[in-house]
RNA sequence: GCGGCGGUAGCUCAGCAGGACAGAGCAGCGGACUUCUAAUCCGCUGGUCGGGGGUUCGAAUCCUCCCCGCCGCGCCA
């Protein structure tokens, strides 16, 4: 709906320009404001920044504007101050709901993404480890985004790029080769590094029954089968992890698959360009032009490549598919990694700023008030896995974004596990799952309640409950668009809450099942209306809603 | 030391592209269920927006310095 006052004064401006006077139109910003109820519907401070440029009075600029503005749905245009402030005609918010009515799940789909295509990669975690609490996050932020990017029209490809090639998944393999040593009394040395967790003994058990082979092969054999079939293993649960969180990937790009051929012509082409030269028996990269703090190496002096030699031909493989823009979901403690990235793609030829890359904060796991630490080394970790047995989907999602996502995240385990109040996903749901409940109780009484065979009398929705209501659900698509403008998927969930909190406040005061059926039908059209937007809020963050609770 | 992110009510956090008197939830206190689900609602209490300077008609929001917390700074990924 700001939109539509934006095109409004923008108008008005351009009239002014007609006018003759010198403003650049372009310069001025037209920002569209939810002001306080006592002074408006909507209101617009332009008037202060053209008054800058004509030195003359905020007050009246906006008088002037005021003027060339003319629209059916403006009952009343004030100035204040040298704020602008529109109220509108009742017959807008009615108009709304109309249209919510008629579009269901596809209100607030608009169309600014115009089919392009975007690349989100998030999650991405080594398949070295089950996922945790933090790779939660990320993945709850990246898919919330990647829906929320497909609601306003734009084609979403959901990538995981598996780290399977390098040092971390041989340390698997010989890990779980240890713990098989281990479980059949052989002899065996657990490696320095390797990983501790329970998970490895699994492993090793899996490993047992279906490559007992490995245990009479040449160790570094031994180990490369192990790990290849590990990765497979541990592929296989981190996606039934995601998958029950609601999450599924377009791609799965392998890190492996970039081996030899594709990081060796990476590399030509940086040397071709001048980025890399030899030290130390190593091939460097030289990020610091592009404001990294130093140089970094590609390619080790024993002759194997790093991460960052394969995550730079990964972008190139992905900007070589030629998407309009890429997201990165990270963990925030990557973000010395950005400069140097960005900076290998410029070197390529790319253009970077077709990239964006998101840092989500740190989760700190809290279970009674004391901190639980997240290692994924040290034995005790907490798993994504473990969380959704505890407190499902649903709750993991919508609370992983009760925050905006730069922000560090308490998840209170403990909160977390009641399955009663202070779950704020419950109150949402809560709200949705009561307008169902009036629909059933209708039916049980015989009271008709058909939006579509009936006309619904508008004007019947008056009360000022009503209307708030009304002027919530009008801002849906504002919120949706600046959702996908800051990349902060959180703003549906603080949305979300309003909207339940305004219509719980309804219910408790006024009656929708009145016996007259015009006023019947009246408040059932604005329970539906609520009831597809909470419905289309939670799809969008991927929390159901429940008829019955 | 350098860099990133935070520092808003007792606690956990919002605050829309700088705007009109700083908001919500929880906690605390007091109320509302013979009436569409009380997982709800209503009322009250509660803040020098970490601190100093600056830009601006206007700053929690932008700039700068300082303080505190977490994280990063590998020929690890």
């Amino acid at each position: 709906m700001k939109q539509y006052f934006r095109s409004i004064v923008e108008g008005a401006i351009e009239k002014l320009v007609e006018s003759g006077l010198p403003i650049d139109r372009s310069s001025i910003p037209i920002i569209i404001e939810y002001p306080d109820k006592k002074y408006g519907d909507y209101s617009t401070n332009v008037a202060f920044t053209i008054s800058r440029i004509l030195k003359k009075k905020p007050y009246d600029v906006a008088q002037i504007l005021v003027d060339k503005i003319h629209d059916p749905n403006i009952e009343k245009i004030e100035v204040s101050g040298g704020f602008i402030n529109f109220r509108v005609k009742r017959d807008f918010w009615y108009m709304v709901l109309e249209r919510i009515l008629k579009e269901r799940e596809k209100y607030g789909s608009l169309n600014v993404g115009q089919g392009k295509r975007v690349n989100i990669e998030f999650v991405s975690a080594n398949p070295t480890g089950p996922l945790h609490v933090g790779h939660g996050r990320g993945a709850v932020v990246g898919d919330s985004l990647a829906r929320l990017l497909e609601k306003v029209g734009f084609e979403v490809t959901r990538e995981y790029y598996i780290n399977d090639a390098g040092k971390q998944v041989k340390l698997l393999g010989e890990s779980i080769l240890a713990r098989m040593y281990e479980l059949t009394g052989g002899e065996h040395t657990f490696p320095e590094d390797g990983y501790k967790g329970k998970y490895i003994y699994d492993l090793a058990k899996m490993a047992l029954n279906e490559k007992p082979h490995v245990l009479d092969m040449e160790k570094e054999e031994a180990i490369e089968e192990l790990s290849f079939w590990a990765v497979n293993r541990m592929m296989e649960r981190i996606n039934n992890d995601l998958r029950d969180l609601g999450i599924e990937f377009d791609v799965y790009f392998s890190e492996r698959t970039l081996y030899n051929e594709e990081i060796k012509r990476t590399i030509e082409e940086l040397e071709k360009k001048g980025y890399t030269y030899e030290k130390d028996g190593a091939i460097w990269f030289k990020s610091t032009p592009f404001g990294d703090e130093k140089d970094r190496v590609l390619i080790r002096s024993d002759g194997t490549p790093t991460y960052f030699a394969s995550d730079i031909a990964y972008h190139r493989n992905k900007f070589l598919r030629n998407y309009d823009f890429y997201i990165n979901v990270w963990g925030a403690d990557h973000h010395g990694y950005i400069k140097r990235v960005k900076g290998a793609i410029k070197a390529l030829g790319f253009d970077d700023s077709k990239l964006d890359i998101l840092l989500i904060q740190m989760v700190n796991l809290v279970r009674n008030g004391k901190p639980v630490t997240m290692s994924k080394r040290e034995g005790e970790i907490v798993t994504l896995r473990w969380l959704l047995d505890e407190v499902g989907k649903d709750a993991i999602r919508f609370i992983f974004l009760t925050r905006k996502q730069d922000a560090h995240l308490d998840f209170d385990i403990s909160i977390a596990t009641k399955q009663t109040e202070e779950n704020p996903v419950f109150y949402v749901q809560y709200a949705h799952a009561r307008i169902c409940s009036i629909y059933r109780t209708a039916m049980e009484k015989n009271l008709d309640i058909d939006l579509t065979r009936n006309e619904i009398k508008y004007s019947l929705i008056s009360e000022e409950e009503e209307i708030e209501i009304l002027k919530k659900l009008a801002i849906f698509p504002d919120i949706i668009e600046a959702c996908v403008k800051n990349y902060e998927p959180h703003r549906i969930t603080f949305y979300l809450m309003e909207l339940a909190s305004l219509f719980h406040s309804y219910y408790n005061r006024f009656k929708v099942l009145e016996q007259n059926d015009d006023l019947r039908i009246a408040r059932v059209a604005l329970c539906e209306g609520v009831r597809i937007v909470i419905k289309e809020g939670l799809r969008l963050i991927g929390v159901s809603a429940p008829e019955v609770m």
